[in-house]
DNA sequence: CGGGCAATTGACGGTCTTCAATGAACGTGG
DNA sequence: CCACGTTCATTGAAGACCGTCAATTGCCCG
């Protein structure tokens, strides 16, 4: 056997070979600090449907994504669901500095997440503005892409919603095959599309027929799309 | 005439007696950075109507709320406003680190401003991780906010939606009077209401009809409204 | 007093939801 | 491997809700 390492290196430094290391809210932190959030943090892996965070809940996890999507929800009083917004690698997930997690936060496909104890985190973001301030960017960013949304759901009718919803799956899964040909794979059921859309899976699965119909996009299976005429399809949406 | 005194102290420090000192985000700011901060700032009144930032300008301001009310709002692309979210004192606008800004601002009510060119904004903020943590927590919050707003947007019904809109208009204007007999001032037109809760200025007037009819409120004149029984809207409203 | 704009109210129509039935895909166990 | 049950998706029919169009009323301010 080899000569046994010191007990800092022999601890796996998962950030090292983190895919969004660079992209993520640590990107501006050194080596010496990445050991520091290392020590503090965990990966998980999420199962399709697994939840991380449940709506209510006493806030006590924040995560990174690594890989994977996930979606973050509330309901109504009455059940009825509504999704706030989908979450890709190198997104932030959970209520730093707050007392409860307002949404709760499911897995859609398998996937990998570092994850903290939200007083760990609070404790070494204090103390370290340049993780603050990426922070920051990036909760300012989620905000303009949640404003976005809400003229989506405030303004739009079906057909441009369930448009927009086909555009940004596309650039959000395959951005580089804009080129009219790939088939991009839903990891949302029906249902998961009308509740983020705030529509009916009725009116969802006759939208999409009704663009098939019409020759806009092609639904190989139930969990792909071709988007056949992408053009037509941001004329729609309003782009 | 008395005594000239040093130019320090000679140009105004609005910040000493500014009404949100304590709660805005420079709240944690001690006096020497305050000074900073007040000689980057300006001081600007704004009327009922004018405009503060305009949506998809290059982002060259931001703002604290000091009096009043702002609307921030944004359009599709044939023209119909969505209201994004109102402005109450303390509140932050503009979107710092950013290039342009993604909705426009205007005053509902006469309203003071504490404006600052946002490279200087920027700058100072940079410096001063106290500032970006407050700035954080309530860019987290307003984040908060608006997610519950994509819930009212996505999922409620007009009833729903008018009856949330008086109880958050009630909270926000007069919390003192949680009593059901203070009439509250709306700083808002019907179509300004409409374009909040994403409906049209007719379905707004029919439903703030019904409500009188139901006893629940009062409408002493086109601005005003009485909650006459507010723990029914509660119940319509699904709290 | 009267012009002009905001708000209300009514009638109608379209869009989306609701309810219901059918059809397709997936996993499990024989 | 196929049969079968379960879940998900599609499609149809009917109706509710909200938007649109239009007419009227009420309010504010010159």
């Amino acid at each position: 056997m080899v000569e046994t390492h010191s007990l800092a290196s022999r601890s796996t430094n998962f950030c090292q070979a983190c895919s969004v290391r660079n992209r993520a809210i640590c990107a501006d932190l050194d080596d010496s600090e990445i050991e520091v959030l290392n020590a503090i943090g965990r990966r998980r892996t999420l199962e399709a449907g697994e939840d991380l965070l449940w709506e209510g809940d006493e806030a006590l996890l924040v995560a990174n994504v690594i890989t994977g999507m996930l979606k973050l929800s509330t309901h109504t009083a009455d059940g009825k669901e509504q999704i706030l917004g989908l979450a890709y690698p190198s997104d932030f997930l959970g209520r730093p500095f707050g007392e409860t997690t307002p949404h709760g936060a499911q897995a859609l496909i398998p996937s990998q997440v570092c994850v903290f104890a939200r007083a760990d985190f609070d404790r070494f973001a204090k103390e370290h503005p340049k993780l603050e301030h990426k922070l920051l960017e990036r909760t300012l960013r989620e905000l303009d892409r949640t404003r976005r949304w809400m003229l989506l759901l405030g303004r739009m009718n079906a057909e441009q919603k369930v448009a927009s919803f086909l555009l940004e799956m596309s650039d959000q899964i395959s951005p580089q095959f804009a080129d009219d040909t790939k088939a991009i794979e839903l990891p949302l059921t029906r249902q998961q599309i009308a509740d983020i859309l705030g529509l009916t899976i009725e009116t969802v699965s006759r939208q999409l027929s009704t663009f098939r119909k019409q020759g806009l996009i092609d639904l190989p299976s139930r969990r792909e799309v071709i988007l056949s005429n992408r053009s037509a399809l941001e004329d729609i949406a309003g782009l």
